[in-house]
RNA sequence: GGCGGGGUAGCCAAGUGGUAAGGUCGCGGUCUGCAAAACCGCUAUUCGCGGGUUCGAUUCCCGCCCCCGCCUCCA
């Protein structure tokens, strides 16, 4: 079929066609940067990142925000427990998050709004009061400004939950009973003493905005009243979305999202995340344990998005040695393009297989077992001889135009160090007087110094063992 | 209790109304001085369980079981 995704609104897979092709605007919720990200979080973004890259090379624009929530409960008890200011508070998360994209090679938005800018914080004002006239939001006893959502008829329509079987969980604060309803969830909030310094002026007095109604602000400032696409987490339908389609189309009166898709959560050993349990990993705690952001990429991506993705380190090692499988194809498909061989008795053969089993709602196992399969042939072919320069580089061709997706190129192949340099050199003598027992010894003592030796036709051919890039 | 997602080989994981992609691991083989890599072969008579529809179901329908999540500020 065409491009179509699975849309939660409507729990089915619909042909996707944006407002106005080729543009695509997709908003995505962002981190709160109250600590470092955990790889949780950086399942979803890879899951962005991936259907960014998809749309892309189907000849769509992307235009992608991805807001930051520099301020809430969280941020504010942080900055309060260690005596800073809010923004001396966030910074430095700020920064490591975007140092973690970076390392798991995720495309960056083309914005990255803080619902502490004052032109949102203008913009959530303006809402609230826009709501407040068409009488879907009040301001309570308790001087916070509350959503009604009795007034919205649609307020559930995304998750498909019947507002009058709500059970209570014991999260709801014991101080909400000023709401109307206990559903009404919080636009503005009235400043109380945890808050400190943190604090805006608004027509309704001090205080601060809530969550929901940030995303609504940042989405219609930077993309218009109307989004195609609109992504997160499964556990931010409700009521995160559920608020913002409230918001959104309280105000707008329009249809806020064409495409809502969710990502399903990350599982560690089969369980939630949770520091008591010793099994929540930010990225950086994997990394620590020798991984790179290259192998945890692809750990994240190799699973459908709807899927629940059980990581573990077995899981790791899976990915080391299926890139280690990438990265030798990749190498021998260069030498034999560059090789000099007489031209081309056969057409290449590469095919869009892959991407079409993306417009398929993603299906990246799909176009990964593409990729293999053709590695496998590929390999097939080269050990037969029989596939020359013209075909390699038709087939690294391919490859360039499947890694704008994957973004799983390896790193350029380094210069061998000296000391290295030297002990190849020695083993090459040995060879060369049939020496082998001296020549396995200089190969132990390689493969010991992490890097890997191999015996070919040509001679030997020294390569980093598989793990993480210097 | 309500609403979702998932249950396919040791592990990870696609998929179709006609008889199970791919990755990883393990074993055997080709190649190699030996290895490594690559390739070849083997590894699910079977797709959570029980019924039903059908010439035929893992795939459609009904019932049940198990795991995970959401149910008011977690991606």
């Amino acid at each position: 079929m065409a491009l179509g995704f699975f849309n939660t609104y409507s729990r089915a897979l619909e042909e996707f066609s944006p407002r106005d092709p080729p543009n695509v605007s997709i908003y995505t919720c962002g981190p709160t940067v109250y600590s470092n990200a955990h790889i949780g979080n950086f399942r979803a973004y890879i899951f962005e990142d991936l259907l960014q890259r998809h749309l892309e090379t189907r000849g769509f624009k992307v235009h992608r925000v991805m807001n930051i929530t520099d301020v809430d409960d969280k941020t504010i008890r942080g900055a309060r427990e260690a005596k800073i200011s809010l923004t001396d508070f966030t910074e430095p998360f700020k920064r490591r998050f975007f140092e973690d994209l970076e390392t798991l090679r995720i495309k960056p938005a083309n914005e990255y709004p803080g619902a502490t800018e004052p032109r949102y914080l203008a913009r959530m004002i303006e809402m609230i009061a826009e709501l407040i006239k068409s009488d879907l939001a009040y301001q309570a006893e308790d001087k916070s400004v509350y959503f009604r959502i009795n007034k919205f008829p649609n307020y559930g329509k995304l998750a498909h939950l019947n507002l009058e079987e709500l059970r209570p969980t014991g999260r709801v604060r014991s101080d909400e009973y000023e709401k109307e309803n206990i559903g009404d969830f919080a636009l503005w909030k009235a400043w109380d003493e945890a808050d400190g310094e943190v604090a805006w002026d608004s027509p309704w007095g001090r205080g601060r905005p809530g969550w929901h109604i940030e995303c609504s602000a940042m989405a219609t400032t930077l993309l218009g009243d109307q989004l195609d696409i609109h992504c997160g987490g499964v556990d931010n339908i409700f009521p995160h979305h559920e608020a913002e389609i409230a918001q959104s189309e309280g105000v707008t009166g329009k249809k806020f999202v064409r495409y809502w898709m969710h990502c399903a959560h990350l599982l560690v050993d089969n369980q939630k995340m949770s520091k008591s349990l010793g099994n929540f990993y930010t990225l950086r705690d994997v990394i620590a344990k020798g991984y790179s952001g290259r192998e945890v990429r692809y750990a994240l991506l190799r699973v459908h998005y709807r899927a629940p993705l059980n990581f573990t380190f077995e899981g790791m090692e899976e990915s080391r040695q299926a890139l280690a499988r990438i990265n030798k194809w990749l190498e021998r498909l260069r030498e034999t393009s560059g090789s000099a061989s007489p031209e081309e008795q056969r057409a290449p053969v590469p095919n869009n297989d892959f991407q079409q089993a993306l417009d398929d709602d993603l299906n990246i196992s799909g176009a990964l077992g593409v990729l293999f399969e053709s590695i496998r042939e590929t390999n097939r072919a080269m050990d037969a001889n029989e596939l020359g320069p013209a075909a390699a580089k038709a087939w690294l061709q391919w490859w360039d135009g499947i890694n704008q997706v994957l973004a799983l190129d390896a790193a350029e192949t380094l210069a061998l160090p000296p000391e290295i340099e030297a002990l190849a050199e020695a083993r090459r003598l040995a060879r060369l007087a049939k020496n082998w027992q001296k020549s396995d010894e200089l190969r132990k003592d390689l493969n010991a110094r992490g890097w890997e030796v191999r015996d070919t036709k040509d001679g030997q051919k020294i390569t980093r063992r598989v793990g993480p890039e210097p």
